[in-house]
DNA sequence: ATGGTTGGTAGCCAA
């Protein structure tokens, strides 16, 4: 089974190169984020002439995530992240998919940004997380294979960034940020590409500004935690950078993996 | 080099 996260920054925008990446990657099921679109606008219908079950979480202009699925899903567990009655923003859908013998489940997060660092949104941020380990914490429960994939806006080590010494002051890259990062693994959960794909220079988003791309100025954001469950099942993992050098390409690059689950 | 680019919305905000 192949899974895989994508922050296409727009689904309006981007429904062309979605299509075309689907096609090529052919994966089993996809977590999209930054889908800018209210639920019922979704362009649903050009994923299930392909094959999909689309399960949406929107909002119109920003946040909002979907997941792809060629499997019809069990169920859709949690639409918006528990824990906070008063948070609007959509940047967390859960779906439970059919397989031999149980189920995989898939988290699909878009996490806050956090930026600019001292403010609300930095605190909003934080306790996003907090939130999302708290969920974690009762999936673990379960004992069941699942993945947690998407867009965590966290630069977890210093190869994770072309060059670590320019986000010393960004959201990304704060010692809360990365401690709530790493409070995540310690739970029990694997990080999917660092396991698969070791050492530097592996890179998901480059910025639309300054040649970030032309100078290869990446950091690695996007990620895949496994459950003990899951990662006992992992197979591959890998980051599809040339779709960042294609025309009208997302910010953010699709990351996979491929695990024994049928 | 505290710059500059994109998407969605509406006459700026988020990233």
């Amino acid at each position: 089974m192949k899974i895989a996260t994508w922050n296409i920054n727009g689904i309006k925008a981007r429904l062309d190169v979605a299509l075309t990446w689907i096609k090529e990657a052919n994966p089993d099921i996809v977590c999209l984020q930054e889908i800018k679109s209210a639920t019922e606008a979704f362009p649903g219908a050009a994923f299930e002439e392909l094959g999909y079950n689309a399960a949406v979480h929107g909002q119109k202009g920003f946040n909002g995530v979907a997941v792809l699925s060629k499997r019809p899903f069990d169920e859709i567990a949690v639409r918006g992240l528990p824990g906070d009655a008063t948070d609007s923003h959509a940047r967390y859908i859960e779906v439970c998919v059919p397989r031999q013998g149980g189920v995989v489940r898939i988290g699909n997060l878009y996490l806050p940004n956090g930026n600019p660092v001292g403010t609300d949104k930095f605190a909003y941020k934080l306790a996003w997380m907090q939130r999302f380990a708290a969920r974690t914490r009762e999936l673990l429960g379960y004992e069941e294979p699942f993945f947690l994939l998407g867009d965590y806006n966290v630069i977890p080590e210093p190869i994770d960034a072309k060059n670590p010494a320019a986000w010393t002051s960004d959201a990304l890259y704060q010692p809360e940020t990365r401690a709530a990062y790493r409070a995540l693994l310690n739970l029990g959960l694997t990080d999917v590409v660092r396991a698969c794909l070791p050492g530097p220079g592996f890179y998901t988003f480059w910025d639309y500004q300054a040649g970030a791309w032309q100078k290869d100025h990446g950091i690695r954001i996007d990620h895949i935690l496994a459950s003990p469950q899951a990662a006992d099942r992992l197979l591959a993992a890998g980051i599809d950078k040339h779709t960042r050098g294609w025309e009208k390409p997302s910010d953010h690059v699709p990351v996979w993996l491929e695990a024994e689950l049928d």
